[in-house]
RNA sequence: GUCCCCUUCGUCUAGAGGUUAGGACACCGGGUUUUCAUCCCGGCAACAGGGGUUCGAUUCUCCUAGGGGAUACCA
């Protein structure tokens, strides 16, 4: 049997690491079977809908570099793979289940409205919420209600669930559930009084309509899964085999959203997280591949996937092994390509032009084995690598001064430090140190205390790259004057 | 309230009816080092609790507790 799987998102929020989850997972189960992974647009929720969440969709999934075998922009054989192209699809499947007694026309208000209204005079309410529609329309005669919508009459069309016996669910990663169609929520509304589907009708139907084999998504879902099961047997449809995901939750165990941090994927890539990183990391919750192994390539995921391997239990999204697998990932650049990955904050931070001279260009690919080992983000970058691009602001005199020189020693040791630039090379890291370290002898002070003063004066930070490749990237004459306005700072401080 | 799911170090996880319960991140030491990082070495730290089954259970089973989810004309 060929595997068909799809991923369904709602155009109603940004893409989020929760929804990416459960598309990658959804897109290494179907490569590592050779299967098919679908993209199915479900925008049938006509006030939350918009367009920028589509545009983010695929910007979203473009970057993270997977992407779908059929889908609205790629095409396919079983589209159209946006549900409001498929509405009249929908309604006449409804219509089809009350004609076979499965479902029946309801003219109840909306209960929200009804809420809504209550919930204006009421100051508080203790008693427990009413559970779920009270299946008034169930009893109304058919031909009634025939005739009641042929008048024109309000109404949505809600499905028949049985209030006796069981529904087994027997999900792939759990096991056999058994639900008493008591429990099951009665009587869900599949076609909105608008006409249009609810999320419910529109899923099964396009789940069948499309092949679908297999359903991977979050256990947040499993109470729609009789549902939906009750569903496919009035249909008279084989079922697709569930799989329901472990869910991402926050560090106090709630589900993961904004208020834990950055969840949707955009902040992530804004803030200088590569692909692979967030990739990684997202595939290892809740399951895992090879025992000992931390680092997994796309492809590597493809291949070791295995439903077997998904755990139970929800899993706590850890921001700190996201960044430790982002700082792994970076480093795996050569220089070119973290030049390229780097260029465009260094342009956001106006360090660089936004197209890079080659002059620009080649200062950057040159800085890169400078920053490659100390950045954890992509848009540390820019802090690291100013002093390239920009004067750095001299420093005040008592942050230049080594806690046991004062201000003439340090002036002495500048000094120093400016000769001696005139004469070593500082491509060669051996001599350049070698040197520096005979003259700090020389002077009796500490080679740290030596090349700190010079450090604030060319980086005009404590902490930066190292000294001496910093200097030969920045180049020794842009250093002297450094140098010197450093120097007239600390002889004021006297 | 009701229904459903879950339970190994702080976090992600490995694991078999008999293991010194393994790894990774974090954390704490130490080493390398011109700052910061990187890197290397070492350490800390877990089978939720209680009944069963069994020669033996953290592993199988039941109960309890705790956590989470769902209870929409949103998905």
């Amino acid at each position: 049997m060929d595997i068909r799987v799809r991923y369904a998102p709602s155009p109603t929020g940004l893409q989020h690491i929760g929804s990416v989850r459960t598309a990658l997972f959804n897109y290494l189960y179907a490569k590592s079977k050779g299967g098919t992974f679908i993209l199915r647009q479900e925008d049938t929720d006509r006030t939350r809908f918009k367009d920028e969440y589509v545009q983010n969709l695929y910007d979203t999934f473009r970057w993270l570099g997977f992407y779908w075998d059929e889908g609205p922009d790629v095409g396919g054989s079983t589209g159209p793979y946006i549900q409001s192209e498929r509405f009249d699809l929908y309604r006449s499947y409804a219509h089809k289940l009350v004609d076979s007694g499965h479902a029946y026309y309801c003219f109840c208000q909306d209960k929200r409205a009804d809420d809504d209204v209550a919930s204006g005079t009421e100051e508080e309410s203790d008693a427990p919420a009413a559970f779920g529609y009270p299946r008034t329309c169930r009893s109304i005669d058919p031909k009634d209600a025939h005739a009641r919508v042929q008048a024109g009459h309000s109404h949505v069309i809600r499905l028949k669930i049985p209030t006796e016996g069981v529904t087994v669910v027997n999900d792939q990663l759990l096991g056999r559930i058994e639900w008493k169609n008591a429990d099951v929520n009665p009587d869900p509304v599949l076609l909105k009084s608008d006409g249009f589907p609810t999320y419910h009708l529109a899923n099964v139907v396009d789940d069948h309509l499309m092949g679908i084999t297999h359903v991977m998504r979050a256990q947040e879902w499993i109470p729609s899964a009789p549902l939906h099961l009750i569903m496919y047997a009035a249909f008279g449809w084989e079922p697709p085999v569930l799989c329901h995901l472990p869910m991402v939750l926050g560090q106090d165990g709630h589900k993961l959203s904004k208020r834990h941090g950055s969840t949707a994927v955009d902040e992530f890539r804004k803030k200088g997280y590569l692909p692979e990183a967030l990739i990684n990391y997202v595939a290892m919750l809740g399951c895992s591949y090879e025992d000992g192994r931390d680092l997994y390539s796309l492809e590597d995921l493809c291949r070791l996937f295995d439903m077997k391997h998904i755990n139970k239990a929800p899993a706590v999204f850890d921001y700190v092994k996201l960044e430790w697998f982002n700082g792994q990932y970076i480093r795996m650049k050569n220089d070119s390509e973290l030049a390229a990955l780097v260029t465009p904050f260094l342009a956001d931070a106006g360090l660089v032009s936004t197209t890079p001279s080659a002059s620009e260009s080649a200062i950057v690919l040159s800085a890169m084995a400078l920053v490659r080992e100390r950045l954890k983000y992509l848009s540390d970058a820019p802090e690291a690598l100013a002093f390239l691009f920009a004067e750095p602001a001299v420093p005040p005199a008592a942050d230049m001064i080594p806690k046991k020189l004062d201000a003439a020693r340090t002036v002495t040791c500048l000094q120093a430090c400016s000769q001696l630039l005139h004469t070593v090379d500082v491509h060669s890291h051996e001599e350049a140190e070698a040197a520096f370290r005979s003259k700090a002898d020389e002077l009796g002070c500490k080679l740290g205390d030596l090349l700190m003063p010079l450090r604030m004066a060319v980086t005009g930070t404590k902490v930066s790259p190292p000294l001496f490749e910093s200097i030969a990237v920045l180049g020794v004459n842009k250093a002297f004057p450094r140098i010197e306005r450093a120097i007239a700072v600390l002889k004021e401080s006297v």
